[in-house]
This record gives structure tokens, C-alpha cells and sequence, in this order.
DNA sequence: CACCATGTTCCTTG
DNA sequence: CCAAGGAACATGGT
């Protein structure tokens, strides 16, 4: 589930729920996911501690804690790989089936769960040190963006999945916001102009913003039979409050662009999909 | 069985 | 040293 809006989206629901619970009990069921720290580090710093601040950077979830005995606040990083999901359910809520590190809060338990298991839930935070800015820092200006594409040979669409670019955008909204912007996704990134940048940045800007404000609006629910709430993932419609991110031509080879009405092509960039119209996107 | 999947990191190559 | 490309990670859906 998780690209920026994802993310964002996530991070609203879970603040409330969170804030101001202790943590009871402990159990890892996949220590892969804590990586690079032990299970016993994780144990021991964590138990007794209380959700504090909770807070967002690219597609990392940063929890601030207030540890069990007086000390400096702990700092949890969480990041939900390809398919991973948070959400905090009562206690007698059956588990999921990949739940890989479960919280006990009390009448509560905050479940981290992930199938595929490329996601984190680690007190090593060094990985956001390595971060671009985010989409709407006010230095990330046209100039700034324009500035960071000049260096690189490689395709406009690889470059928006580089995380020290600017931090958020993944494979999805790469092409959404190359579609939007009106450039293909195959153009050398240094041979953006001044004015294709500022187009591009205004575009990242416009299809998160989109996908964060559709996503508000609907419930999130990943106890339900059918999880929904999820974007892209998930996929039950009879919901009263349904939301389904209209992706313009992420995953939409063959069918017609709603510009022009040609078929939109898939192509293969860095071993990931890209998904474009090559009438409108020059 | 084949191929695809929202992400990141590590290794190799140039 | 750097940039770029590909494999690896692990599981599930089609």
C-alpha cells in the first residue's frame, strides 16, 4: 500500500489511536522485519514505553515513544515495503496471517503486518538521513528540481524513484505525474527545460495532494474480510464512504487515454513498469 | 508453470 | 570515486 499518499493517509488514522498507549507486551513473529536491530534490543527498549508523536517523512512513518523509565524520547521508523499495513484493532481480533510484530496496548494491540515482508519496523532510523526533500518544501523550488535532474543520463521516470531526488514518489505516481505534466517518461532527465520542470514539480504536488485528499475520506478498516481503505488495494466497493484513487494510466495498457482516446503503452524502465500515452507525453 | 506486483539495498560493471 | 543496471529479498495473484 504504500507510496506518500498511502503513507500520509495511514499516518492520520493511526496518530489518535496511538497517542498516549503503552506498550504491554511484545511479540515478533518475523525478526527479519526489525533489522538491523535485535529482537532483544527491540524487546527491552520497548516495553513499558507510550506512543507520542507520530509523524511522516517520504514513505517512513516515524513514532516518537516515551520511555518506561525517564530518558531521551525512543524513535521508531516504520516503513510498509510493497504490501505491508499498520493498524491498531481490539484484542480479540483474530491476527493476519503474515502479522510479523504484534504491540499489546491493553483492551488494544497495534498490529504491524506484512505478506511479502520487505517492509521495516526498526529503532535504526539512519535511513531517513538519506532523503531528498519532501514534495512540498518550500527550497524544493523549480530551480532546486531542475537543478537535481541536470546530473543524471537516466530516463525523467527512473529519477522520480530516486529517493534523495525527492522523497515519496514511487512507481504509480511517477507515472501519473509524468502523464499530467505532459513528458515521457523516457526523456533524459538532464534535457528537462526550466519550464518542463516547474511543470513536472506542480504535477508531483497535484496527483499526491489528489490521492491524500480522496483518501481522507474514506474508512480504513484492515480487520475487515475485505480490507479497505487502501487505494489501489483495496477493493470493496459496497463501503459506504469507498474511495478508489482514479489512476490515469498506472496500470491501464491497452485501455484509452482520457485525453486523446489513443491506447496507452506499458513500457519496462529499471525493471519497473511505466505506464504512459506517447500522443500526449513529449 | 510463467509472469507480474505499491520498494529498497546490495553487488557488479563500466 | 561515481553512475547505472540487475538481482535479491518473500509471498501471492492471475
Amino acid at each position: 500500500m504504500p507510496e506518500l499518499p498511502e503513507v500520509e493517509v495511514l499516518m492520520r488514522h493511526l496518530r489518535p489511536r496511538l497517542r498516549g498507549k503503552t506498550i504491554r507486551t511484545i511479540e515478533v513473529r518475523r525478526a527479519r522485519v526489525l533489522a538491523p536491530t535485535s529482537a532483544a534490543r527491540f524487546r527491552r527498549v520497548l516495553l513499558g514505553a507510550t506512543f507520542q508523536e507520530l509523524r511522516r517523512r517520504g514513505k517512513y512513518l516515524l513514532f516518537q515513544l516515551r520511555p518506561r523509565d525517564s530518558g531521551p524520547p525512543i524513535h521508531l521508523l516504520g516503513h510498509l515495503g510493497m504490501a505491508g499495513r499498520m493498524f491498531v484493532a481490539a484484542a480479540q481480533i483474530p491476527l493476519p496471517k503474515h502479522a510479523a510484530v504484534i504491540f499489546q496496548l491493553g483492551t488494544h494491540r497495534f498490529i504491524y503486518q506484512d505478506t511479502r515482508y520487505f517492509g521495516r519496523l526498526t529503532l535504526n532510523v539512519s535511513a531517513i538521513e538519506k532523503l531528498g526533500p519532501e514534495p512540498w518544501d518550500k527550497t524544493f523550488t523549480p530551480a532546486a528540481f531542475q537543478k537535481s535532474l541536470k546530473s543524471s543520463r537516466q530516463a525523467v521516470k527512473v529519477k522520480l524513484l530516486d529517493q534523495s531526488l525527492v522523497a515519496g514518489v514511487g512507481n504509480i505516481y511517477a507515472s501519473e505525474a509524468l502523464f499530467r505534466a505532459g513528458l515521457s517518461p523516457r526523456r533524459a532527465a538532464r534535457s528537462l527545460t526550466r519550464a518542463e520542470a516547474a511543470r513536472l514539480l506542480a504535477a508531483i504536488r497535484a496527483v499526491l495532494r489528489e490521492a491524500i485528499a480522496g483518501g481522507s475520506t474514506m474508512p480504513l478498516d484492515f480487520t475487515a474480510r475485505n480490507p479497505h481503505g487502501l487505494f489501489y488495494f483495496g477493493h470493496d466497493r459496497s463501503v459506504p464512504g469507498y474511495y478508489e484513487e482514479h489512476l490515469r494510466v498506472y496500470d491501464r495498457a491497452g485501455k484509452p487515454c482520457g485525453h486523446c482516446g489513443k491506447s496507452i503503452k506499458r513500457i519496462v524502465q529499471a525493471a519497473r513498469s511505466t505506464y504512459f500515452c506517447p500522443a500526449c507525453q513529449r
